[in-house]
DNA sequence: CCCCAAATGTTTTTT
DNA sequence: ACATTTGGGG
């Protein structure tokens, strides 16, 4: 007899129970490292062993990354066929695509051809003077569902009105134009016997990070028999600056009943230390009752230097001695200290703002430290996606007009003339050469990072999914296969987990950001501090340079409520003091 | 209206 | 440091 494994296995009896709710919706507060993703894909492979059809289980996440990333990891526990999972704006698309009338199109616009757009709209009304403002003022009232414009002043309604027919005209929508429109039609679908959904089960991960056009959308897609299960966690809260709003959490309770509530208080990754540094720098406000499962003995270190660059230096130092190099100072201290020899992957260090990073690169270069450092993707990348959106819409004949408006002149003309011909390669051709076509027509270099994009991006469009949606730049993710050490924002931190986390830059201004929202910036410490499993070193500089302009605001000042659970000084083994000295006039 | 100098801001990131 | 925007003068 063969013996199947069960999703239930190896979670504990709160994961468990959140696994199995079936009566009502469901909300898991899931603290970092509580195993907020183990539940949640336990959770659909549960459902599906339990007799629920999993063409009407859906799960939803808010980016491609994560709903890669929990496809897999549902597929590990068995594929389960016909389980969907995607992101709130791809399954926007799907939806708006099957409900329009046969022959209109649907074309997703990037950020660039947006503002673009706008501006141009802008200009045409002789408004483009405070455009800037008004452009973000639309984006922000984008991020409700229904959009309220009433009481906005009157360019601004002007402005909303023009840009939105302009791309309606085109066929062409904007993110946020996709939550909306397909909260629009869900609306105008009613919950009737012809409502053209009827799923289940809806599962959202991260559901601190919802908008609320985005909230707006669940409940419409929610019909009277779907169960919700929202998986999040207030206290790592960071996106509000692009609309999430933790609150919604508190109101799924409200507007989703009835509902149970889970909190999963056993942390496996953070020792007891981290979590209540990390606790006590929240305030008494919501004190996260976890408790720590680590059998590890977490500590944390805080250094102050001169400036910038000796914090640098002394990050670089500290690597090497950690992953045992080969200076003189590792041999002298980390076998001294006897610590675990770490592998580099094992390492991040985390700042608030990525330009922090360029000093401690540098410095990592200087050592010879490998090191991999998350960066924004490059412009000329974005752009070539644009063009290669643009001209798979015209072959496809999707708001052509737009689309060949937006190309070089030469090759508008070329495409008038070979027009169909092209449109036929299009469609047979391999994707390996219509890359090296492409590349010729655009006069693109072919490397292999080019090759590589230009054939995605065949592939995937031929599968119907829209560039813009689909495809990002593979730069900017980090792979944490590779030795080396991971350079990366806070921001970009959420989710991932290393034994040994150095939060540089912990200076008054910078953390907490002097401009963000204090809650917030205290909740990013959260984050930094709950990344890592064995090892934490806060540093901060007396003065740093940054945008050329030197500052001296010293050490920030919520560090001061961690108190007791940082140690001043590192536990240095001090002997051999003459010769130590010696060696160190060598450098 | 256009051009150049001066002033002004600089997070965080996804779709 | 550096890109972008503003404002004044031609």
């Amino acid at each position: 007899m063969i013996s199947y494994s069960s999703p239930l296995d190896h979670l504990n009896p709160l994961q468990a129970k959140a696994v199995r709710v079936l009566d009502s919706h469901l909300l898991v507060e899931a603290g970092p490292g509580t195993g907020k993703t183990r539940v949640l894909t336990a959770r659909a492979s549960w459902l599906a062993r339990e007799g629920v059809l999993p063409e009407s289980i859906l799960a939803v996440t808010f980016t491609n990354k994560a709903a890669g990333e929990m496809r897999d990891r549902i597929g590990l526990q068995g594929t389960i066929p016909g389980l969907e999972v995607t992101t709130f704006h791809s399954w926007a698309y799907r939806f708006i695509s099957s409900m329009l009338p046969a022959g209109d199109t649907v074309t997703v616009i990037s950020e660039a051809e947006q503002k673009r757009i706008f501006s141009e709209v802008a200009k045409r009304l002789g408004l483009e003077a405070r455009a800037r403002d008004f452009f973000d003022r639309l984006q922000y009232l984008k991020q409700f569902y229904p959009v309220s414009i009433e009481d906005e002043p009157e360019e601004i309604r002007l402005l909303a009105k023009e840009y939105s027919d302009y791309l309606r005209r085109h066929g062409l929508y904007d993110y946020d134009d996709l939550i909306l429109s397909a909260a629009a039609l869900l609306a105008a679908a009613g919950h009737g016997k012809d409502f053209p959904l009827s799923y289940a089960h809806i599962l959202v991960d991260e559901f601190q990070d919802i908008s609320p056009a985005q909230y707006s959308m669940l409940r419409l897609m929610s019909g009277s028999t779907t169960l919700v299960t929202a998986i999040g966690d207030q206290n790592q809260a960071i996106y509000g600056f692009r609309g999430a709003d933790p609150m919604l959490m508190e109101q799924f309770r409200k507007d989703f009943t009835p509902c149970t509530r889970i909190s999963l208080v056993h942390a496996y990754r953070c020792p007891q230390q981290f979590l209540d540094a990390a606790g006590k720098v929240l305030g008494s406000s919501s004190p996260p009752k976890l408790e720590s499962v680590s059998n590890q003995a977490g500590t944390i270190i805080l250094k102050r230097f001169r400036d910038y660059e000796k914090e640098a230096a002394w990050i670089a130092g500290r690597i090497d001695q950690i992953c045992g190099g080969t200076s003189f100072e590792s041999f002298n201290q980390g076998t001294a200290t006897g610590q675990v020899m770490r592998s580099l992957s094992d390492i991040a260090v985390l700042y608030r703002i990525n330009k922090l990073g360029d000093a401690i690169a540098e410095r990592l270069e200087k050592a010879g430290i490998p090191f991999q450092i998350s960066s924004k993707s490059s412009t000329s990348y974005m752009k070539m996606l644009d063009m290669l959106q643009h001209l798979f819409d015209i072959l496809d004949s999707r708001a052509e007009k737009y689309h060949i408006s937006r190309l070089p002149s030469g090759l508008q003309e070329d495409l008038r003339n070979a027009g169909p011909v092209w449109r036929d390669r299009f469609r047979t051709l391999e994707a390996a050469t219509m890359a090296e076509m492409l590349a010729q027509l655009f006069g693109w270099d072919l490397d292999p990072d080019i090759k590589g994009l230009t054939e995605r991006a065949v592939r995937l469009y031929r599968q119907g999914q829209p560039l813009s949606l689909a495809i990002r730049e593979e730069q900017d993710h980090l792979d944490f296969q590779v030795e080396a050490v991971s350079l990366l924002s806070i921001h970009a931190s959420k989710g991932l987990e290393f034994p040994v986390v150095f939060l540089s830059g912990c200076e008054q201004g910078i953390i907490p950001w002097k401009k963000g929202d204090m809650d917030e910036e205290l909740r990013l410490l959260y984050v930094a501090l709950t990344r890592a499993s064995e090892q934490v070193f806060i540093t901060c500089a007396a003065r740093r340079r940054l945008w050329g302009r030197t500052t001296a605001t010293g050490c920030s000042s919520v560090l001061e409520r961690l108190g007791g659970l940082v140690s001043k000084e590192p536990p240095v083994v001090k002997k051999k003091k003459k010769k130590k000295a010696r060696q160190k006039k060598l450098f």
